[in-house]
DNA sequence: GTGAAAGCGCTAACAG
DNA sequence: CTGTTAGCGCTTTCAC
């Protein structure tokens, strides 16, 4: 018993092992540089490697290459499922490329200078930032302390950095196209509140994709929040002047709303004018919280692909860091990348009763 | 321009700045060593290592001191609110300790056995476990290079390591004792597969509240798996036997179910049959998951404290690791610390009607 | 109180 | 192809 937490293997030992110097082995141990190697001592080195459990000190290596081979993937926290798929994402690439990410939160309770030396003395190569602007505060420590970053969810307005985002005008053309390619005709938008930036670029891009059908939208509801009941509220009085007028454009069949919850909050409100879903009403949400394939019907919405775009973010920045260890700092174009969506067709929709 | 990534100040540099000894900066700059050091000196010091912007070396303190003073966090996935919650509560209490927390999940990509070598290159002074039971190859190969362990939402089948989890007695005590306070005395019960622990756990657990009231259950049904349709039909099904029944213990009055989901397809089967909820009936889910407080009407359920149960474990793991430093690794008892669960009432109970 | 010197484990010239 | 040598930046004896 009593096992006194074995000291790990050095690449000494594997060197003795093997009967060899250690040049060679650190050699023989890097898939970059083990052509070099012979082929003889190339496999008695990976069996005494082997033999003897040996892990590379990542520590030494940092300090030695002055690359820690770390990257820094920044979120305002963990719980919200919209990071966790950032942070997944980033991480299978991250790995994937050889790196090792270190996920740091901004509710960790640790001032925000704090977060930003913590990220410094860890000596990162680079930094994913997935914070709101509102916490700029980090990401200028970062830069100028010479870090290289990529935005994700987020434009830089200076147009500097790199960056991974959404695209409204093509989420909000997915549920349009669905809802027309379905047979509908007179459609009612439910929009977010228009004081904040996805409010207005989503109703926007809603009329925009409307638009490219020659139509127009039967009914515009503004919801004053993003909340259950500011859209059913919304909702109902959409359904009070579709009673009121007569007129063609007001009766229509289907809802786009500008989010699953408001979308929800339409649910509600067709609830209690006692109608169903999809069978009088069609409803479209945006962006697939979780559960919303767990409501009756299962709302049909537009997925953002978060997983992918923090795997793209995170191959944006290896690149744009191995090319400036290559070519040096000399002027780098910063990308934009639009972010495609996915059309989750489920219960919520079909075709209108004709 | 071309601010070719200016080189991170040193000690020495710091040392050169202040006229002093590399040593005497390092001593000056450690917390626990700086009162060794006069006030004069120790003021210039620290003044030279701000106008200079030092920030230590993780990489080198690392690979002189032998400990890398960060903490493997380990997570079957980042997605997953839960363990959202853990990473953030595990960061927040490790970070105020000092470590540096190393947030790895099984979803990289990488195999179970890269996923282990990742972290022992990076030489970790310890790990918190997240992971199911299932994917212990990675937990033996880290104990077996002497890595320190604490578990969280999973007892050690062999009682070597210290656990974080919940109480599940607790947690049905507490929805069976909000319905009894309500003045329900039928229940039923929506119990999950008994073919997994947490099952079996849940079901004995309400059996033994029900039985602190007096009380016998006035149902139970059984569901094949936690989805929603298995609580529906499982409801459905308590349903007719109650019409077909006469005796008074199958007119129930509430259900308990043993997970939100469950007790979400209890919601369905009301519908179906017409009852409404809470009116004419009462149900109380568990876990309270995202978004089942948007559900109508939001559903009355057991939170799990998630961010503590992280905070936590990430003390007890620090403090075993330091003790462990101090005495040797002589005789140390493992802890199972049972978390608390808190009551979440919301708007699917209410008293029965008299 | 402060300085000097050694070395953690590894990589990267430079030799041969 | 393989060995030699010299550190990366820091902490930690041991002197003074």
């Amino acid at each position: 018993m009593a096992s006194a937490t074995p000291r790990p293997v050095t690449l000494r030992q594997v060197a003795q092992h093997a009967g060899v110097h250690v040049s060679t082995v650190s050699r023989a141990l890097d898939p970059e540089r083990r052509h070099l190697i012979g082929e003889a001592v190339l496999a008695r080195v990976e069996a005494s490697a082997r033999e003897l459990g040996f892990r590379p000190n990542y520590a030494a290596a940092s300090l030695r290459r002055g690359r820690s081979m770390s990257i820094g993937v920044l979120v305002p926290n963990m719980t919200n499922p919209v990071m966790g798929q950032i942070m997944q994402g980033a991480e299978t690439a991250l790995v994937k490329l050889g790196y090792f990410p270190l996920m740091v939160s901004m509710r960790s309770g640790a001032s925000t200078q704090l977060v930003a030396e913590r990220l410094l003395s860890q000596r990162i190569d680079g930094v994913i930032v997935a914070t709101a602007p509102q916490e700029d505060v980090i990401l200028r420590t970062l830069l100028e302390a010479g870090i290289h970053a990529v935005l994700v969810n987020r434009p830089d307005k200076l147009g500097r950095l790199s960056a991974v985002i959404g695209d409204a005008e093509h989420a909000m053309a997915l549920s349009i196209d669905h809802l027309h390619a379905l047979g509908h005709r007179r459609i009612a938008l439910l929009a977010g509140p228009q004081s904040i930036l996805s409010g207005t670029q989503r109703l926007n891009a809603a009329l925009k994709a409307l638009q490219a059908h020659k139509l127009k939208p039967a009914a515009v509801g503004l919801c004053d929040e993003y909340s259950r009941d500011a859209g059913r509220r919304a909702c109902l009085q959409l359904l009070a002047s579709r009673k009121s007028r007569t007129g063609a454009g007001a009766r229509f069949t289907a809802i786009c709303a500008a989010n699953d919850i408001l979308a929800l909050g339409a649910y509600d409100a067709m609830h209690e004018a006692g109608l169903a879903i999809p069978r009088d009403m069609s409803i479209v949400g945006q962006n697939d919280i979780p559960l919303v394939d767990l409501v009756s019907p299962p709302l049909t919405t537009v997925r953002v692909q978060h997983h992918e775009m923090g795997m793209q973010a995170a191959r944006i920045l290896i690149e744009e860091i191995e090319a400036r260890a290559a070519n040096g700092a000399a002027g780098q174009a910063s990308k934009v990348v639009l972010f495609r969506h996915e059309m989750v067709v489920r219960g919520s929709t079909a075709a209108p009763r004709s």
